[in-house]
DNA sequence: CTGAAAGCGCTTACAG
DNA sequence: CTGAAAGCGCTTACAG
């Protein structure tokens, strides 16, 4: 290997104890804040390690104990809403011994499957799985091995990991109902084609949340659930085929703000203009919302929130807490120009 | 911990050794691909790998060998850029027993340096770090303790560490010459305003080369570098007043498509039309160049390619290769509508 | 409150 | 080509 890699160089526990004039124990037991150890051999441990510049070897302490190492599995880089969460899970970390590493699974559950061993082999001490596309019987027989904490999947009888969502189907009632005040009748959904959707998913959720909003206002039979793919060539095709139809809705409620974009250019490009000829709503408020150019419509989830809970449920089940948690925060609707003509 | 950890059914190198009738120092080696197997020994060891399920001990390798775990720093995950650059690391890991796992730094120095301590102290086999915000001198004393490649350095007289870069020089060329082909004349470089930068960024090899073209073209009197520092507000304020200044730029190359956006939203707020009243060009051509309300003129880098050859490089360096690569692609141009008057 | 010793699951010279 | 044994740097009962 590099130069500096030279065994004699090298600091560890039992240069520190040496170092301290005590046992590599007594040092151990300093480190990881364990009960049974004076003030005064704290104060000389303590010492020795910033002298020294001692880090604990990860690997060793993987052998026995914890590795202080959170996994995160994102399933793709493109949403920047994760970009909120994550700042919410390095939020919660600060000041603590661990440490977040994240795992991409690139929208392909064979990858997912992949990182999520890769991080158990890793010895990795509990899993935040962000919208993962596994089954349900998958994240359950991952929590049984990990301590685990799910994003994005409503669960609330689940007692095997912990959950953290916003209310889903409460966000999207509000956009129905918004749109409705904004005299928006035909309002469709634009959801994602998912291979298999159990009912967990925010997505359904939106859904369930999108039909009764609808019914309410008495526009039951204008419901309309179009379905596309993540990519922009699927998208493109399918809502272009719905824009320039007979009966086009008047509004299109997209799943997230990722996608409300791409409908954006789309009713651009089919000569639509919003919000006069049609309304247009995403989910999620991300910082692209703001532009003049977009000025999106969006429901804010909070990610930031989301993620600073999750690592918080996720250390106190890895400090023991076997009772399940499910969490839900009240989303918020913030309203721009997109749904306001 | 949960259930399914218990003692008796776990799976270890020395299950699968009695399994298959061999030594240990048979399956680690067998494992590794280690020379001095025979064909037999393989194919026992394998099939007990297989039927067992055996999953080798990430931090157990890790107290004597490999970990078999790349350590990837993203500054942060707001610039859709990197999603392209990890699509390729992942790409050159497949069939290889690495997994790249990624720290994300949030624009901050010191969580940049917890994080690459954090993947040191985690015996990670290599590190990527890309457009890390540290002095030259950290990045070296980085590469010196454990395999780097810098992805978004310039630094082709290091020896101690690989660099992965496109010719930012020649991209910010291309982007003067068109813009000048368009009839542009007055045009204003939009840069970060980066405390501490040692020239080696391609955001100060962008600025040399838009100096140096717009010398070429006759305009070096009209040469403006507009300093922002990278958060809405300040882009707001410093690019509003630019833009309704006497004399203000006819076109503005920004450095990067996320910053580009808000110049085209700044642009509309202050009721500039693009591209007639102002060209904007951006860098990287990230998928948000593509949407009609942008249609937004950039520098393809090739991020994917980038990653590629960054993991490619680092995994030959961890392999034993000594000397230095600093590979460079040659960046390509994306004509859109905000250039095209 | 403190420390000596065993052991976690691998890899690595080394001997055969 | 193959295997027995040492050892990586920690943590954890356990004894004092």
């Amino acid at each position: 290997m590099a130069a500096g890699r030279g065994k004699g160089s090298r600091v560890t526990i039992r240069t520190v104890a040496e170092d301290a004039g005590v046992s590599t124990a007594a040092v151990s037991k300093v480190l990881r804040d364990a009960y049974g150890v004076s003030a005064a051999l704290r104060a000389k441990v303590e010492t020795s390690v910033a002298r020294l510049g001692y880090r604990p070897n990860a690997s060793a302490r993987g052998m026995r104990g914890q590795t202080y190492t959170l996994g995160v599995l994102l399933p793709d880089l493109h949403n920047p809403f994760f970009s909120d969460i994550m700042t919410g899970v390095n939020e919660a970390l600060v000041r603590t011994q661990y440490q977040a590493l994240l795992g991409v699974g690139q929208s392909a559950e064979a990858l997912e499957h992949a990182l999520v061993d890769a991080m158990i082999d890793r010895q990795m001490d509990g899993l935040i799985l962000i919208s993962p596309r596994m089954p349900m019987t998958e994240l359950v027989a991952i929590a049984e091995r990990v301590p685990t904490t799910v994003i994005g999947i409503h669960a609330p009888d689940i007692a095997a990991f912990d959950t953290v969502n916003n209310d889903d189907i409460e966000g999207a009632k509000m956009v129905v109902r918004h749109l409705e005040e904004g005299g928006y009748r035909n309002v469709a959904f634009l959801s994602l084609d998912l291979p298999r959707d159990q009912g967990g998913s925010p997505i359904s959720h939106r859904e369930r949340g999108y039909r009764d909003a609808m019914a309410e206002i008495g526009m039951a039979r204008r419901i309309k659930v179009i379905l596309a793919q993540q990519n922009p060539r699927d998208i493109q095709h399918t809502v272009g085929h719905v824009l320039t139809s007979r009966g086009r809705p008047d509004a299109i409620f997209c799943w997230t703000d990722f996608i409300a974009l791409e409908v954006l250019s789309i009713a651009r490009e089919v000569g639509l203009s919003v919000p006069g000829d049609l309304g247009v709503v995403g989910y999620d408020n991300t910082s692209y919302c703001d532009l003049a150019q977009n000025s999106l419509t969006s429901i804010d989830q909070s990610g930031q929130v989301l993620g600073l809970q999750a690592a918080r449920l996720l250390i106190e089940r890895i400090k023991g807490r076997a009772a399940a948690e499910h969490f839900v925060v009240t989303p918020r609707l913030v309203a721009r120009g997109s749904s306001s003509p």
